[in-house]
DNA sequence: AGCACGCCGACT
DNA sequence: GTCGGCGTGCTC
């Protein structure tokens, strides 16, 4: 009796295809192995992702699996269940999801190979030819080539067309081929013995919350908490918990944002857990990364540590996991397949009947209301200390340094104390333009102004990177009259280095290399340096010596952001700034700002931040806003806009004829409404809960056919 | 996604 | 007439 196979692809589509089991196979094909199967022209990689002895749909003949590639299934039921979950929630491909959760080796596909032939070698030299015929040919004399490779190659559109043409000819010849799958490497690694060193050092409220949290873990079944509190006193009780859920023989996912993965972290957690930990980076190699997954999935390893694409690591006897500072959007992946690995977390927590904890000292708005109200908020008191902060009104100032500011650095110095400054808009001005007749220069695959960086000359797209050496002219009436407009953090650097000529002062930025920003800090370490001047990318860092003056710049920039967490953003910018500051009564905050009456700006001003969100709450509220509505903002994106806008509106349409309680906001032209020559169209929904999202968006997504991404916020 | 097919203007 | 650009629709 023939059994049919139910395959997930790793398309874009919501959808599986069927597949008929040969006998061969039939011992092997398991739900959740992999394996290789036509589709169209090629050899794809699948999932089974359930089996039947009787087929569905009878109108048309079944192509066969061609080959079985797992010995066990390499997903678990419960992983696969978890899986479609995550991505029906965010409106993903389970088969893009499943792909990502696997090394890129474990994917095989057909790949045609381009030969040039004795026939097309004699016609290179004797035929007339097409310009195209003979580039490709040319091409390809040497050595053969994948079709991919010749489709980046030559930017021709119908590749195909033109291959099928040269092969008719007898010009080419093409193969299909299977890159070969490495040999199995199973790493017999030894069970390691390494103790576990953990420190217990709790003080008694840690330990309250601690024993509260173990007695309800205890129960086995799944359980969110949400730690709220500073890093030391979070990773204690982390420990402790890590060391109970181990003793029970269960294991551990934990979860940190992609940027907190430093060589530092990595070497304290390997101290402290031993060789039982996995820990898994954006800097880990294909092979490292493959080595990793079989230990996993082995059940060599008790704790993996990782950023968001850990949570799709394949833990057994999962037990725990933590999110630990929740509030960091490195958790939501945008791209396809986009999910939110805090919303993921939970999932899977459910799934497994695992424990769940959350920490963070500054949680996200969303979270830290769930928590109260659900009753799983557990508070760690951090000691208070009185920072020295001072709001400067920038509307009286006249230049970039308000005076008070230059005389705070100014008696800095000359105690030769450190100084940080935060300013959040890389280059030298926001754009360049004439002053005759208004000329701006504007990117040309995107729908923005070109930003001036003046070290270098140029004029850079933030988006694309496209870049136009700097013009003394204007390219338009040829007039000398060029002008800057918005300032940038170069600009801060070069007012700072003219009112300091002796000051030893740096930046600190996404436009210098790796490299380059490693040794930045070094010297800041070092003191070598003496005003570090840094964007986001400065604020985001793990640690830095204490400063005892930081500077804050116009703040305005984060919080005028069309977002509705903007103020979030800003409190949360601002606060992980201020973690830099020197202990001790000496030290001191300035923030100049145009804005000195915002309440996010006051309070972080006074490091409160329950007034910050019972704030914004109300403001939440007000608006409808997330934690009170749920969002969908829905990206369309296709080259001409005609038909972005079409299929745009064509889909509002589509909404608004279903039935459903459900707010729609455009269709818009995004705020950047052109990026890399792909234009983009936005509708934002709204409703008071998913289920209203799902049911109008499911259907409605269907029926748009364009390349198209949702975001859901919640 | 990737591939084939079919339609249409333009160029030997 | 063929070539090559482009939109459309399907893949078990």
């Amino acid at each position: 009796m023939t059994l049919y196979a139910e395959v997930i692809l790793s398309l874009p589509l919501d959808q599986s295809f069927s597949y008929s089991v040969p006998e061969s196979c039939e011992k092997r094909a398991k739900v959740g192995s992999r394996v290789l199967v036509p589709l169209g022209q090629r050899m794809l990689t699948g999932f089974i992702v359930r089996l039947r002895k009787r087929r569905v749909s009878p109108e048309f003949e079944l192509k066969e699996i061609a080959e079985v590639l797992d010995e066990e299934p390499i997903f678990s039921i419960s992983f696969l269940s978890f899986t479609r979950k995550l991505c029906e929630y965010y409106y993903s491909s389970w088969g893009e999801l499943l792909q990502a959760s696997l090394p890129p080796s474990f994917i095989l596909k057909s790949k045609k190979r381009i030969t040039l032939s004795e026939r097309g070698r004699a016609a290179l030299r004797d035929e007339d030819l097409s310009r195209e015929e003979t580039e490709l040919l040319r091409f390809i004399q040497k050595r053969s080539y994948s079709a991919l490779f010749l489709k980046r190659k030559f930017r021709v559109r119908n590749l195909s067309h033109l291959l099928s043409r040269l092969e008719k000819k007898g010009f080419i010849l093409i193969q299909k081929e299977i890159a070969k799958a490495r040999k199995k490497i199973f790493s017999a690694a030894p069970m390691s013995q390494t103790q576990l060193e953990i420190d217990f050092s709790l003080d008694a409220q840690s330990r309250e919350v601690a024993d509260q949290i173990t007695r309800r873990m205890e129960k086995k079944v799944f359980s969110p908490f949400f730690l709220y509190g500073p890093p030391e006193k979070r990773e204690a009780v982390y420990s402790r918990l890590i060391k109970e859920i181990l003793a029970s023989g269960c294991r551990v996912l934990f979860l940190v944002p992609e940027i907190a993965l430093t060589q530092t972290l990595i070497e304290r957690f390997e101290k402290k857990l031993g060789e039982k930990v996995a820990l898994l980076h954006s800097q880990l190699s294909d092979r490292k990364r493959e080595l990793e997954w079989r230990k996993i999935k082995e059940g060599e390893v008790d704790v993996v540590v990782g950023p968001r694409s850990a949570l799709l690591s394949p833990v057994d006897h999962l037990g725990l996991i933590i999110v630990d500072e929740e509030e960091d959007d490195s958790y939501y992946q945008l791209e396809s397949p986009s999910y939110d690995a805090r919303k993921g977390a939970w999932l899977r927590a459910k799934h497994e009947g695992a424990a769940l904890v959350y920490g963070s000292a500054l949680p996200s708005v969303e979270a830290f209301y769930r928590a109260r109200k659900g009753k799983y908020l557990y508070c760690l008191d951090s000691e208070a200390r009185e920072a020295k902060v001072e709001i400067v009104d920038d509307r009286l100032e006249r230049g970039l340094i308000s005076s008070k500011l230059e005389e705070k650095i100014s008696e800095r110095m000359k105690k030769g104390e450190q100084i940080l400054v935060f300013f959040n808009r890389r280059g030298y001005a926001s754009y360049l333009f004439c002053s005759r007749c208004n000329y701006i220069s504007r990117c040309i695959h995107c729908d923005i102004a070109l930003t001036y960086h003046k070290k270098e000359g140029k004029l850079v797209c933030h988006y694309c990177n496209y870049s136009v050496v700097i013009m003394n002219r204007c390219p338009d009436c040829g007039s000398r009259m060029i002008r800057e407009r918005g300032t940038g953090i170069e600009a801060v650097e070069e007012e700072l280095k003219t009112i300091f000529p002796k000051g030893r002062i740096a930046l600190f930025t996404t436009d210098l290399d790796k490299r380059e920003q490693e040794r930045i800090l070094r010297n800041f370490w070092t003191g070598k340096i003496d005003i570090l001047i840094g964007t986001q990318l400065l604020a985001h860092q793990v640690e830095l010596p204490p400063a005892s003056l930081i500077a804050i710049l116009f703040p305005e920039t984060i919080l005028t952001l069309s977002d509705y967490r903007a103020s979030q953003k800003t409190f949360q910018t601002l606060s992980l700034m201020m973690r830099f500051l020197k202990s001790g009564n000496k030290a001191e905050v300035i923030i100049q700002t145009a804005l000195p009456h915002h309440f996010s700006i006051r309070q972080v001003a006074l490091e409160d931040y329950f007034s910050f969100f019972k704030e914004e709450l109300k403001l939440r509220r007000l608006m409808n806003y997330p934690p009170f509505s749920r969002m969908a903002e829905i990206l369309f994106q296709g080259e001409n806009l005609r038909n972005v806008a079409r299929k745009s509106r064509e889909f509002s349409t589509r909404v608004k004829s279903l039935e459903g309680d459900v707010d729609i906001l455009g269709p818009a032209l995004a705020s950047v409404s052109k990026v890399r020559g792909i234009s983009r169209v936005q509708v934002i929904l709204k409703a008071r809960r998913k289920e209203e999202l799902d049911k109008v968006l499911r259907e409605s997504l269907k029926t748009i056919k364009l390349r198209k991404s949702v975001w859901v916020y919640e």
